[in-house]
DNA sequence: GCCGCTAAATTTGTAGGACAAAAGCCGGAG
DNA sequence: CTCCGGCTTTTGTCCTACAAATTTAGCGGC
């Protein structure tokens, strides 16, 4: 890599800059995003501190936070002597918003997308059934209200998805165990991944509104089987939706 | 590669320090610790990071760098001339091993285990599903050992516990979606925390065991329901030690 | 030759100083 | 009163220097 001259540069680059997109976050993001499509294998060693200044054109400092965010996240590890590490994948927050977006971005959209929805339909019809058990008054309004908001929404379908988030969501609130808002991002990239894989197919919301009032239904009646039942009707129909979207863009 | 003499040295070693515990590690710990015990509520803004260096004797560099992982973490974002604002609950990476152990610092062990309890019964049943129809020939057989190793512990509670940790691993590992390797922390957490909860009072293995057994036979016949059906009946099995521990300690 | 100890080299970790950038605050001009 | 510009606080970035950890190499003793 010996390239002459002075180390200064970057002159041009925009000035506008999105709110969260400091240098060290762009590092993270650069770096992560190169451990999640495979570039840098987990085990393997990756450049060290100085190496990525000069790649980014950036501070040893920067780097530094970059690669202490990626700590965070447990994507690597890093040892005095031997270098930041990549760890084992079974280590990887996959659940954090970050990673998942650079994992995502690592996939092809379908694949990606089955994954997630196989999540939800382990654990939505769990969540459903804590929920109807104990939901607050409260926590019962929010879900009513996104039904509702959903409802008004048919026409405008990026409304319809921000509803629809809102009412997974809540019933995951809902269900009062803190262990699973982390799963709230897999509903979020799951809904935004298939409006974007869907769009222009076939979304049928006078199906898909009458489930989700089903298990707003049994949830307000505290009927907890009924509400798993309904849940899993919800999500058997979205997944035929998406096998339907699938078979189109084949 | 030329010759491999070994090269055995070092057998003694001084302060044997944890691998995490410099020093912004342990202000990461504690600003963490203070986070998740409420000491600094979501939405409310932590000291800058020159009073973190007064409170901690040490210098903003290292400070920095803590707030950074906790960044990572999802539990503060720092904005100029504004500070650093905890972020609310359900952004947090509860599911992170770091802020996992300080939310188990900060909560009573019955509470905390209850949760993690909770959150297994609504995945486990439906990982071994999953594993059921999709393990590999070295998955199925990494349960086996699992549960071999378990057998021949049954004397030793400490080997016990680690046997069933790895049990329980192998089996979401089975299943195949890594997105279900994040909750891998929960079983650690609760076996470690029922281990530690439900000591000298009644385990009995001698009911465990068939139960592990007869869900690595429902995974070895590739039988998912019956894989469900026996993973529910263990966790109902050891919801019923927990609940008699609760009891004895009453 | 082989062993054990020591020194060197490499890479991250910590310290501290300087300045840039963001964003709220406030006062003055119109 | 409103708007604009400077003031101020706090994080963001860069730089330099050194400490700590740990592998590698070398050197002397047996």
């Amino acid at each position: 890599m010996g390239h002459t001259g002075q180390r200064r540069r970057k002159p041009a680059r925009g000035p506008q800059r999105k709110p969260g997109s400091r240098v060290h976050s762009e590092l993270a993001a650069g770096i992560g995003r190169r451990i999640l499509d495979g570039t840098y294998q987990p085990g393997s060693l990756l450049p060290n501190e100085a190496e990525w200044g000069e790649i980014f054109g950036a501070s040893r400092t920067a780097v530094r936070e970059a690669i202490k965010t990626l700590n965070g996240k447990g994507l690597l590890v890093s040892r005095p002597k031997i270098g930041s590490r990549v760890e084992p994948r079974e280590r990887w927050n996959l659940l954090d918003r970050d990673v998942m977006a650079w994992h995502r971005a690592a996939l092809d959209e379908r694949t990606f997308l089955l994954s997630l929805q196989e999540i939800r339909r382990i654990l939505e019809p769990g969540a459903a059934v804590l929920a109807a058990q104990r939901r607050s008054p409260q926590q019962l309004a929010a879900l009513e209200k996104a039904l509702a908001d959903m409802q008004s929404a048919v026409a405008r379908s990026e409304a319809m998805v921000a509803a629809d988030v809102r009412f997974h969501l809540a019933l995951l609130a809902a269900a009062n165990n803190e262990l699973l808002a982390p799963f709230g991002i897999v509903i979020e990239q799951a809904l935004a991944s298939m409006f974007a894989y869907t769009t222009s197919h076939a979304v049928h919301p006078e199906q898909m509104l009458p489930l989700h009032a089903r298990v707003v239904k049994a949830i307000a009646a505290r009927a907890p089987e009924a509400a798993r039942k309904a849940m899993t009707e919800l999500l058997d129909d979205t997944d035929e939706t998406l096998g339907a979207a699938a078979g189109a863009q084949a």
